[in-house]
DNA sequence: TTGTATGCGTTATCAG
DNA sequence: CTGATAACGCATACAA
C-alpha cells in the first residue's frame, strides 16, 4: 500500500510537507503543491482514513444513532433514508462513519456509553428518533463531552444542534388542508407516542389549527400504532368528519378500519412513506425528505466539530397526495 | 480517556502485557491476568478501536457494500435487515464495520477501488445485491486483496465465500404449493432482471417444477419492476391458471393488475416482505430472514480474516402465506 | 516555506 | 512469563 511517506520520497519533500499539502494548509509553494500533487495523482495515493482519525487532535468518527423500529418494520425506509443521506453527506465531507443502533447501547450508564464512543474515536453523534425517556442520552447531550445533532427533537447548547421540518406548520397545514376540501367540523386527531417529541408539536399544530378554525377535536392517543388507530377509529369516527393521524402508518390503519365499517371519512397522514401508495385510497400526508434532513445533520455535525456552537435549524416540507400510479416503477 | 497505559501502570506492569491479556494470549500467569483485568475493570478501559486496526496486522475493518434499490425504495426492508444483522454481529464479534453503497464507488477501476478500501482499512467485503454485470467487483473478488463474502451469487475462492438460500429450491416448492392448492396447468412465470444470479436460480426452479409437474410454462422478463409485471399480468395472465412471480414487488404488480381486469389467478411471490401484508389478497411466498443470512454473511467474513478458505454456506429458508393481520401492529 | 521530531493508542517482535 | 521498543500512517508544534 502506498502511503504518504511514499508520496514524500517520490516527490522529494518532508512528510510533514506532503500532509500540508493535502489537508489544503496555507503555507506551502504553488510549486511544491503543484509537485507534490502530481506524485499523488500518479501513484494514486489515498490517505489512510484510520490512521488520519488516530493521529489528529480535530479529526474523529460520527456515529448515526438509530432507534429500529422493532414494532413495525413497515417503515425502514425512514431510516434507510437516513442512513444513505447521511453516508452520501459523510463521504463528501470525508468523516468516517459508523452505525450505531440503540439497542447496542441502552442498558448503559452514562459513563459506560462516553467510553464506548471515545473508544469507537467518534466525537460527533446523529442521534435519530430520540424519545423523552432517553434519559442516558439526555445525560449524554449535557455532557458537551460529544457534538450531537438531534434529528426532530428540540435540544440545543454550545455542543448540541437539532434539524427537522416544522411539526407543527405541517400538522397544521396537511389537515388544514384535508378539513377544507372536505368541510369538516368534528376532527377525530390520533396521535403519536406520549413521549415523542414530534407528538407535542404535532398535536399543537392540531390544536392551534382547530382554534382558527373553530373545529370540534378529540384527540386519542395511537401510540403511532397501526393498530391502535384502527381501533380508535372503530370506535370514535362514526360521528367524525375526519381523521387526521400523526402518522403515515396510523393513517392506514384508520382507513382500513374505516373501509372495514364501510363508511368514508377523509383520512390524512404524516411523512409520506411509500407504503401509503399501496393502500388503494388517496390520501393527503407531509412528505419529509428524510435524506435531505439527515444530510443537513452531518453537515451540522461538521460545524460542530469545527468548533462552532449548536443551533436549530429547520428544513422545508411539502404537502402531497400519494397515490399507486406515482410510486409504482 | 482513559489508555492502556493507564492500565498498565495502575496494575504495574508493562503495556505489552495488559495488550497480551486484552487479546487472550497464551503465555500471561494466571496472577497477572487477573490483577490487569481487575484493573481493566475498575478504571472502565474499553481498547480504542480505531488504535487497534491501525496497528494490528490482522485486524482490519469489514464494509457492507449495499445496491440501493433506486428503482423502488419499498423494499428498503431488506437492506435494513442486512445491515441491522450485520452490524449485531460484527459488533458482537468486535469487528468495526463501514457501510458503502455501490453509487459511491460504481465509477472506479479495479486498482481505484482497491486503494479505497486499503485506505479505509478495510480486509472484509460483504456484497449485497450483485449482479453479473459487476465487473470491477468480478476483478475485485479474483484478485484476492480482500476477503469477500458474496450474498445470492455462487462466487467461491480462496478468499471468497458466498451465502445464501437455495433460491432454485425455495422457487420449486413456492410455486409447487401453489399450484397444487389451486390445481394450475398453464403458469405464467414472470422473472428478475437477467444479470441477477438469482434470477437463473429461481427460473431452473420454476423449469424443473414445470417438467416434474409436466406444467405449460410461459416465462416472461419482468425485471423486478412492479410495473412490468403489470403489464404482463395484463397481458398474458387471462390464458393462464396462476402467475408465479420471482418478487413480491412483481407479485404484488401482478395482483394489481388481476383486480383491475376484474379475474382471479392465484399469484405467488418471493422474499416476505412486509409490504405483501398490504395488498389486500393473501398470497404464497418464501421467507428469506435477511437478518440472519447477514449474520451469517459477517461470520463467514471472520472465518476468511481467520485464513480460512471460501466456501459455499446455504441457509434455510420457509413458504409463509402474507396476510394482513399477521403484520399489523 | 520546509523539514524534524514527537505523539495518537494499539499490536508485534524480540531480548531478557 | 514479562518488558522494552519499534512499527502502523498520519498530523502538528516547533525549529530551521
Amino acid at each position: 500500500m502506498v502511503s504518504i511517506k511514499d508520496v514524500a520520497r517520490e516527490a522529494g519533500v518532508a512528510i510533514s510537507t506532503v500532509s500540508k499539502v493535502l489537508n489544503h494548509y496555507p503555507n506551502v509553494s504553488e510549486e511544491t503543491r503543484q509537485k507534490v500533487n502530481e506524485v499523488v495523482e500518479r501513484l494514486g495515493f489515498v490517505p489512510n482514513a484510520v490512521a488520519a482519525t488516530l493521529s489528529s487532535k480535530n479529526a474523529g468518527r460520527v456515529a448515526l444513532l438509530l432507534k429500529l423500529n422493532t414494532q413495525t418494520q413497515a417503515i425502514d425506509e425512514i431510516d434507510m433514508q437516513y442512513i444513505s443521506g447521511a453516508i452520501r453527506k459523510a463521504q463528501e465531507m470525508q468523516l468516517d462513519v459508523i452505525t450505531v443502533f440503540f439497542s447496542m447501547i441502552e442498558d448503559m450508564s452514562l459513563e459506560e456509553m462516553t467510553r464506548y464512543f471515545a473508544s469507537q474515536s467518534i466525537r460527533g453523534i446523529v442521534v435519530y428518533g430520540m424519545s423523552t425517556k432517553d434519559r442516558v442520552l439526555h445525560q449524554l447531550i449535557r455532557s458537551g463531552n460529544f457534538k450531537i445533532v438531534v434529528i426532530d427533537a428540540p435540544m440545543v447548547n454550545e455542543t448540541t444542534s437539532c434539524v427537522s421540518i416544522d411539526h407543527e406548520k405541517a400538522q397544521y397545514d396537511v389537515a388544514r388542508k384535508t378539513i377544507v376540501e372536505n368541510t369538516c367540523k368534528r376532527v377525530l386527531y390520533i396521535t403519536g407516542t406520549s413521549d415523542g417529541y414530534v407528538t407535542e408539536q404535532r398535536l399543537n399544530g392540531m390544536k392551534r389549527l382547530a382554534q382558527d378554525m373553530k373545529l370540534k377535536l378529540m384527540i386519542r392517543s395511537g401510540d403511532f400504532s397501526e393498530l391502535k388507530a384502527r381501533e380508535i377509529t372503530m370506535r370514535y369516527a362514526r360521528n367524525k368528519d375526519v381523521v387526521v393521524c400523526a402518522s403515515d402508518l396510523m393513517a392506514i390503519g384508520a382507513m382500513k378500519a374505516l373501509t372495514e365499517m364501510d363508511i368514508f371519512r377523509p383520512v390524512c397522514g404524516f411523512d409520506g412513506i411509500i407504503l401509503m401508495g399501496y393502500v388503494g385510497k388517496q390520501m393527503n400526508t407531509v412528505r419529509q425528505n428524510f435524506a435531505h434532513v439527515s444530510e443537513e445533520a452531518v453537515l451540522e455535525i461538521g460545524r460542530l466539530m469545527d468548533g462552532e456552537s449548536g443551533r436549530k435549524v429547520i428544513l422545508p416540507h411539502e404537502l402531497v397526495r400519494m397515490k399507486y400510479e406515482d410510486i409504482i416503477c
